[in-house]
DNA sequence: TTCGATGTACTCGATTCGAGTATAAATGGA
DNA sequence: TCCATTTATACTCGAATCGAGTACATCGAA
């Protein structure tokens, strides 16, 4: 049998968090994520894609992990491509500091909540989710199972609010109909928007056992901008002396002997992440708090 | 540029237990894992290495699920495809409950501790760790790095076990070249060795907060099977009494009315794995217990 | 100097978890 | 028959963790 396979595409969430925004790279209008073909010239798949996002946002990275490979029939069957030839589309995510980006294909940096308001909970609950489960109840009927799925995956009659659900509840809603249009949501070109869903899963699993929040911090940072980008990331409000008892317990920071300045109120100490620990955390896993409000 | 890409191959590993040994499927004498190219007659890459497993072992599988996505520079330097094309490998887990296997490739199960005889701690330590750990820490030297590696991973001076870090210790031996040869463990072609670390390494991350070890277990089964089930997938040597306390803390089971005969000893009621409770779990988490000794 | 915002230190109770102990019920061999 | 063995099952106890709340300190700015 022949192979007609099309070109592997590499593609990446890059995230960075700014002004407590948590957010994402994004190329032609905030429609498409950084992508390219994998070619033979490239050493590796993860060179392969830092050089394409190099070329089209102008922006280094560091932090890179495989996330996912999709096949168009996984993907969308919508898509054009669904009876012609098979696309494999490999996923990654990097971490970054947030910069100016400048290179081909208009790049800019957009809030992911933008794509996904439902998903942002540090302030009481997002406007738009009464909404969405009025009309996921609707499409669930008295199908037991669509009933329970909407409640585990939304934390309604009692379940509790899961925040690294972001690709089963956007899976779920696309079952449903209600992300089609631009009502919930801004969409995306193709299926970068569950891709990117998929991105936001794996990071917000992953803070809570890795210390790859500090991909993100600056050189030094006080503990509440710590705290303001870990809310950022998982769309909570956290327990501000819960939170700092943790990070010392863990000793994942050590003090700088200065302190903030510019800011209003008691100025707070720097900290910087203990380079020294970073191996170990690595391996063993690092918890970072996640209790609400 | 041309793209002259080799064809995507799918590969499995296939995990069962019986007779509390972890087995995954071979080919070839033991030194392969089932795999085959994916092709545009494939709806979709599940079903492509689905077709494959069915031709090459005669046996079916349930549960499947992506691991890593692996290029040939990512994997192993040595390979005599590094330097000619690009050949990209898609590795999946499946779970299966162990069956006669007869298909083309001669399949076969083995126990993956002839694959990693360090990684069975469930009575005292493996004999072959001293020697491990002796020749690592020789090549450790006075690096800190690497005596804090070593330490980490091998669970040296105060450090504990970590029972899910099999691919990290893995690539370490591989550093410190002790499995090129036969002398640690039993070799596979190519980095099939390595890709099978990857998947006990995800199962073993995964029975913690995922249900899947039901996709192992029989219909009905005792609570003592179940324990001898995640003993062999963790490796480790787990409490009865606090085995039993989260099983029926998490209501995973229920009972059915009968009882276990043929063995010695007291008979024990047998359990069947809660169909409802499924979803659910599936989504939020169910954690099963892995406290030492 | 008072307000507002932030930083920092403590307390308390609920839950979880590792570890140990004790007892019950069956089998099989002496 | 009875006892040793094996497995099943129930209970206890202390340490550690965690969510939640309270109190107080310290700065800048109005």
């Amino acid at each position: 049998m022949l192979n007609e396979l099309a070109p592997i595409e590499l593609i990446a969430i890059l995230a960075a968090v700014t002004d407590n925004q948590p957010r994402v790279m994004t190329l032609r209008g905030g429609e498409a994520l950084p992508s390219g073909p994998f070619e033979s010239s490239h050493r590796s798949l993860q060179s392969g894609l830092r050089a394409w996002i190099e070329a089209q946002t102008g922006h280094p990275v560091g932090y890179l992990e495989q996330l996912y490979t999709f096949a168009d029939k996984d993907r969308d069957p919508r898509s054009e491509y669904a009876a012609a030839s098979q696309r494999i589309s490999i996923g990654y995510l990097g971490l970054v500091r947030e910069q100016d980006a400048a290179g081909a294909g208009h790049p800019a940096w957009h809030s992911w909540y933008q794509y996904f308001p439902w998903e942002d909970h540090r302030n009481r609950s997002p406007e738009q989710l009464p909404r969405i489960t009025k009309r996921l109840i609707v499409w669930a009927g008295d199908d037991p199972m669509r009933i329970q799925r909407v409640d585990y995956l939304f934390g309604l009659n009692g379940k509790a609010w899961n925040e690294e659900l972001v690709l089963q509840r956007y899976e779920l809603m696309y079952e449903a109909g209600l992300v089609d249009g631009a009502e919930f949501g801004r969409p995306m070109a193709s299926d970068n928007r569950r891709i990117l869903a998929t991105g936001i899963s794996r990071l917000r699993a992953k803070i809570k056992y890795s210390p790859v929040v500090f991909e993100l911090m600056p050189e030094s940072f006080t503990l509440l901008q710590l705290q303001r980008t870990v809310e950022a990331l998982s769309g909570l409000h956290l327990h501000k002396p819960n939170f700092r008892r943790q990070i010392d317990q863990q000793e994942l920071v050590e003090e700088t002997s200065e302190v903030s300045s510019g800011a209003s109120g008691r100025p707070a100490r720097l900290f910087r992440y203990r380079p020294a620990i970073l191996e170990a955390r690595m391996l063993s896993g690092a918890r970072l708090p996640l209790s609400r409000s």
